[in-house]
RNA sequence: GGAGAAGUGGCAGAGCUGGUUUAAUGCACUAGUCUUGAAAACUAGCGUACUCGAAAGGGUACCGGGGGUUCGAAUCCCUCCUUCUCCGCCA
C-alpha cells in the first residue's frame, strides 16, 4: 500500500509508475486526494470539539468537590450536545479512513525506473542470458513425470487419491531429493548470512493483511475457516511478519532471514500440457529468503540476492536465465523483481524457480514495519525471493541431467546431501 | 476440554472504592554538569499515531483488541484474544 502523503507530493510520478503498468484511469488518484483532505478536515473539527468536551468535563469535576451541583448541571447539559456533534463527526472520520484505505489498496506499487515498458511476459528483459550453448537431449528424453514413473520417484495419482489433484506425493529417492534439496538450500542461505527460521504454517488474518494476501487475494490461500486460519501460500508471510509493527534501531540491519516451508496455494488456475507433471502444483517446497533494509541500502541488497541464487543454480548446474521483469508483468506489490528461470531440456521450455523482489516501503506501510532515523521513524524496505523454489528444480534435475540409458545423474553439490549419485 | 488468576510505556511496577493522574516510582536509554578519562552523583529529556502551526508550541486518540455505561473510564459492564497455575487428554 503506498502512503497517501507520497502520493499527495508525488502525483506525477505515481501516475508514471501506473502508466508503465499499462493502467489509463488515474482519476481515483485525485479521489483519494480530496478525501484525505476532508479527512484532515473533519479531524481537526472534531479534535476541537474534544478538546473542549474534555475542559468542561474537567471543570464538572471540580464543581462537584466544591458541592457546586447545579453548576455542574448546567455544563453537563451542554456537553451533552457538544457530544452528538462529536459522534457524527467521529462516523465521518472512520468513514473516510475506510474510503481511503480502499482506493489505496487498489494502487499498486510504483514500478522501478529500470522496470522495463510492456504488456506481458513476453516483454520481459534478459537481463542476464544464460552464457553457454543449452544443453541438448537425445530424441528420447523423457519430460520429468514419466522420468519419475520410470523410477517411481513421485506420485500423483496417490496425490490425488489421498488429497486431490495437485497434491504430490514424493517417494523413496525422490523423497530423499526433496529432503537433500531442502538441506542444500537452507545451508547455503545460512552461509550466506541468513538466519534460519522455521515458522508456523498456518497464519492469522493479522498476518495475511500484512504482506498483503489479504484483502483480495484470499481466493489464493486455503482457509480453515473453523479456526480462522490460513495456510501458507509462502514463507514470505511469516516470516516478513516478524517484523510487523516494530520500529527497528540502525543497528538492527540488514535483516536477513531464511525459511523452509511448504506453500499451499488453491490456484484457479488453467490445465494442460503447461501445468503438467510438478510444473503447477497445490503444494510445493519452497526455501525463501527476506530481507528488511534500510531505504538507501535495499537495491544494493536486492543485487546480492540475486547473485546468491544464481550461486546455488551454478552449484546445481542448471542452466538458467534472468529476467527483468516489464511494467506489465511486475506484481501488484513489487518496484522490481527479477525472475529466474531454468532450461528444462525435455520440455524445451524456461520454468521459472525463483522470483526475487524490492518492495520498498509498500509491504513495511502495511506492516507498520519502521526505524528510528534520528527523531522520526520512517518505513523500512522489504525484500523477499525464493532460494529456491522445490518443484520446479526437481523437474529441471531430473530432465536435464538424464543419461541416455534413462538413469539421472545427481550433480556434485547435491551429492553429501542426497548420499547417492545416481537415481 | 474443565477450573482459577492475570494482561499498564523498552523492562520492572503503582494506580483499578470513576474526577488536580498531565499514568507515580525504579531500572534502562539520550544529552549536559563534574572528571585527565570512566564510574558515581546531579540536572534535563525520554512512547506511538493523527492533526493545527512558518516556527516555537498546541490539540486529539491510545493502559491486550473491540463494544458499552457516564458530563467524565486504566479504573465499572459486555465480548473476544493472549499468558500463567491446576486438572483432563495427547505426539
Amino acid at each position: 500500500m503506498l502512503q497517501i502523503g507520497f502520493i499527495k507530493e508525488n502525483k506525477e510520478k505515481v501516475i508514471e509508475g501506473l502508466k508503465k503498468r499499462n493502467l489509463s484511469d488515474f482519476a481515483n488518484l485525485d479521489e483519494v486526494i480530496q478525501l484525505d483532505e476532508k479527512r484532515k478536515a473533519t479531524q481537526t473539527e472534531l479534535n476541537t470539539f474534544q478538546a473542549e468536551s474534555n475542559q468542561i468535563s474537567k471543570e464538572i469535576g471540580m464543581l462537584y468537590k466544591q458541592g457546586k451541583r447545579e453548576e455542574a448541571d448546567v455544563l453537563k447539559t451542554k456537553v451533552t450536545q457538544g457530544k452528538e456533534r462529536v459522534k457524527e463527526l467521529e462516523n465521518q472520520m472512520s468513514d473516510l479512513s475506510q474510503k481511503i484505505e480502499n482506493i489505496l489498496l487498489q494502487i499498486p506499487n510504483v514500478p522501478h525506473s529500470s522496470v522495463p515498458p510492456g504488456t506481458s511476459e513476453e516483454d520481459n528483459e534478459v537481463f542476464r542470458a544464460w552464457p553457454h550453448a543449452l544443453p541438448e537431449l537425445s530424441e528420447t528424453a523423457k519430460p520429468h513425470w514419466e522420468l519419475a514413473k520410470d523410477h517411481n520417484l513421485f506420485s500423483l495419482e496417490l496425490g490425488t487419491k489421498i488429497a486431490g489433484a495437485g497434491f504430490p506425493l514424493y517417494r523413496g529417492k525422490g523423497a530423499k531429493l526433496q529432503r537433500a534439496l531442502i538441506a542444500f538450500f537452507l545451508d547455503e542461505n545460512t552461509e550466506a548470512g541468513y538466519e534460519e527460521i522455521l515458522p508456523p504454517h498456518l497464519v492469522n488474518e493479522a498476518t495475511a493483511r500484512g504482506t498483503g494476501q489479504l484483502p483480495d487475494k484470499e481466493g489464493q490461500m486455503y482457509y480453515v475457516t473453523k479456526d480462522d486460519l490460513y495456510l501458507l501460500p509462502t514463507a514470505e508471510v511469516p516470516v516478513t511478519n516478524i517484523y510487523r509493527d516494530e520500529i527497528l534501531k540502525e543497528e538492527d540491519f540488514p535483516i536477513m532471514m531464511t525459511a523452509y516451508t511448504p506453500c499451499f496455494r488453491r490456484e484457479a488456475g488453467s490445465y494442460g500440457a503447461h501445468v503438467r507433471g510438478l510444473n503447477r502444483v497445490h503444494q510445493f517446497d519452497k526455501v525463501e529468503i527476506v530481507r528488511v533494509e534500510l531505504p538507501e541500502n535495499s537495491y544494493a541488497a536486492l543485487d546480492g540476492m540475486l547473485e546468491h541464487v544464481a550461486g546455488i543454480l551454478d552449484k546445481l548446474e542448471l542452466p538458467y536465465r534472468i529476467l527483468r521483469l516489464c511494467g506489465g508483468d511486475v506484481s501488484f506489490a513489487s518496484a522490481l523483481t527479477y525472475d529466474f528461470e531454468i532450461w528444462s531440456a525435455a520440455q524445451k521450455r524456461w520454468l521459472e524457480v525463483s522470483s526475487v523482489s524490492n518492495f520498498e516501503t509498500f509491504q513495511s506501510n502495511r506492516l507498520k514495519l519502521r526505524y528510528r532515523d534520528g527523531k522520526k521513524t520512517e518505513l523500512a524496505h522489504t525484500l523477499n525471493g525464493s532460494s529456491l523454489a522445490l518443484a520446479r528444480i526437481v523437474a529441471g534435475l531430473l530432465e536435464n541431467n538424464q543419461t541416455p540409458d534413462g538413469r539421472i545423474k545427481i550433480p556434485k553439490a547435491l551429492q553429501p546431501y542426497t548420499r547417492f549419485e545416481m537415481i
